[in-house]
DNA sequence: AGCTTTACTGAAACCGGTTTCAAGCAATGA
DNA sequence: TCATTGCTTGAAACCGGTTTCAGTAAAGCT
């Protein structure tokens, strides 16, 4: 009787099999390397019985390292607890499944020294290919091992690295946002993001704010961080007075849940004085209030898309960086019916 | 110039290093390996240069392959979309880190053929352990697995497999439930619960709010799955006449979700004509009606432990398999004040 | 029948490391 | 002075596979 976590037989090898078998190590690893039409009928059939009767499974990491492939696929989260993040992987994940890769995740919880410790355990694992969502600090890391390897960004450029990019097309989705709130009557707009951070796509989001609002002379925007200061800013806004109804703009929904957290906390009754619209659509949207609306990000088709891309570049696609930028669909709820 | 995407310069390897160094792999290998003290001040210093010239970083696919150490493990999550999994992994993973793992998480989408599927893949990039939140189906492959290597469950019990467990003291959570809901004067509950599916923690919950309900002649109690005729069966709970004052007890945070849903779409004022209280705690609870009342799980402690349980194995630990059982932390919020 | 293909298989080198074993050499002890 | 010891190091085997290359036997061709 074997105690619990024992672990006792050393697994099974391709040599024992080809003993078994009464064949060389070489016909059992063109039989499991699918050259299996190589073989006689007879000897795939020894080999056949013997892998299940010995229930063989081959080592990977040994066969990646003769080959070159280990069929690996690295991917870099800035932070696991955003449901974007998971979304995204949730995509990823799917997509490499049905090619036969086998997804590492690392989360690098915003910390750039985290990332540079992932990136290179990463590396050191042989990974295919890599799909980073990155802070974008220390760029030259990121560029010395796109020399190595194929790399897909998702949701945040790099200035100085020329790969594939997949995200969200921010320009569109923060004029959606802009048309909506207009159209609903809101005239005193607030951009609540995350901490800017050098991330990209919240710097787009926010500079495409302030283009939108210049653009539009009935509007008034301003942008604030959901960092330092931001509870006495936000009310600072809320007691403005301004050229008209307020609504709120949440670059993401961690922005979301800050400012509907702080809304609360202030006493608002959601959302009949002030509104609101947010970037992503979370599960627990239409909970709150009457409802918030959103602009969903197609996170799903982010994430495989992302995949596919790099998928692209391992089979040999060569050429100039590709940018794929989805549109955002935006779904309308209570929280951007004025005096709901 | 290079296009992008171009995997260039293959990397360097410890011979190259060697060279470089003048000496011999062997050497280079101990200097790597930590066994520093073991090598002439100089040498060290050579190989030193050596490795920072040319950028050597080691493959640890070979590493592993001779030595049998991956510094891999292997975690396998039943529902990532699951913000309770996500917290629990983000657990796993901060522990691993401090411990030089890197974790590989396989999501199975609640699919048994993707569990075995994966069970697979880490097994055959030689993970050291794993750290598994299972469906419960199929005990064999876990049971043969469990041979081989350490493995704990995470938050579910497999009855074949002797294995440690680290999880929610879920007699202990619904105990508490049904204490605060009682002591609130609710009188008529409903056990709100993803279908039950073999899911001993699932199973536990409503195992114990019947053993607590039959032990309460104050209370009435029924159970509900979210799946099927979820929506007519809730209706008839909630006009039903019972003995007092009606209350829905969401058995995770999906759960939560899909009764706080229907309850809106049912016309509820949330929640003021029914109570709600649920077991996880996420972060939009407070922001629903006057707040949702939750039994929070320590999800990264869940995650933590479970690694370091697992680590001690790795160290050799012997011995019968350990129960963690973790308590719930009840937070009360509004919709658990009747009538508001 | 003799020669060329074709089909199938095995020996051995190799992937990038680790580890064992023994050897070289200086320092120590008797 | 000679044997012993300890410190460093390299050669070679090994981990579990893949791949190249060559060899054997059967089949096809003239």
């Amino acid at each position: 009787m074997n105690g619990p976590s024992l672990p006792t037989r050393s697994r099974v090898t391709i040599s024992e099999v080809a003993e078994a078998a009464g064949v060389s190590k070489a016909t059992v690893s063109r039989y499991i390397g699918g050259d299996r039409q190589l073989l006689a009928d007879a000897t795939a059939l020894r080999i056949e019985q013997a892998i299940e009767r010995l229930g063989y499974r081959p080592n990977q990491m040994a066969r990646g390292l003769k080959r070159g492939r280990t069929r690996l696929i690295g991917m870099i989260v800035a932070d696991i607890l955003n449901p974007y993040s998971v979304a995204v992987m949730h995509g990823v994940e799917t997509a490499c499944r049905q090619h036969g890769y086998t997804l590492v995740v690392c989360n690098t919880d915003r910390s750039t020294e985290q990332e540079s410790q992932h990136l290179a355990a990463l590396r050191s694992y042989n990974v295919e290919g890599l799909i980073v969502n990155t802070l974008g600090h220390h760029a030259g890391e990121l560029l010395s091992l796109h020399s190595e390897l194929p790399m897909v960004l998702v949701d945040r450029k790099v200035e100085a690295l020329q790969a594939d990019l997949v995200g969200l097309d921010n320009r569109d989705a923060v004029q959606q946002a802009l048309d909506h709130l207009q159209q609903r009557g809101y005239r005193d707009l607030l951009l609540v993001s995350e901490p800017l951070d050098g991330t990209s796509s919240r710097q787009e989001r926010v500079a495409a704010f302030e283009a939108g609002i210049a653009r539009s002379p009935l509007l008034q925007g301003r942008v604030l961080q959901t960092d330092g200061a931001f509870r006495e800013s936000l009310r600072d806004f809320l007691v403005a007075s301004g050229p008209g109804p307020k609504a709120l703009f949440a670059a993401n929904g961690m922005a979301a849940l800050s400012a509907t957290r702080q809304l609360r906390e202030f006493g608002y009754r959601l959302f009949e004085e002030i509104g609101l619209i947010a970037l992503d659509d979370l599960d627990w949207y239409p909970l709150v209030g009457s409802g918030i609306t959103a602009l969903a990000q197609p996170t799903e088709r982010i994430g495989v898309t992302a995949f596919e891309c790099l998928l692209d570049r391992l089979r040999g696609a060569r050429g100039p960086a590709r940018h794929f930028d989805f549109k955002a669909q935006l779904i309308v709820r209570g929280s951007t019916h004025p005096r709901g």
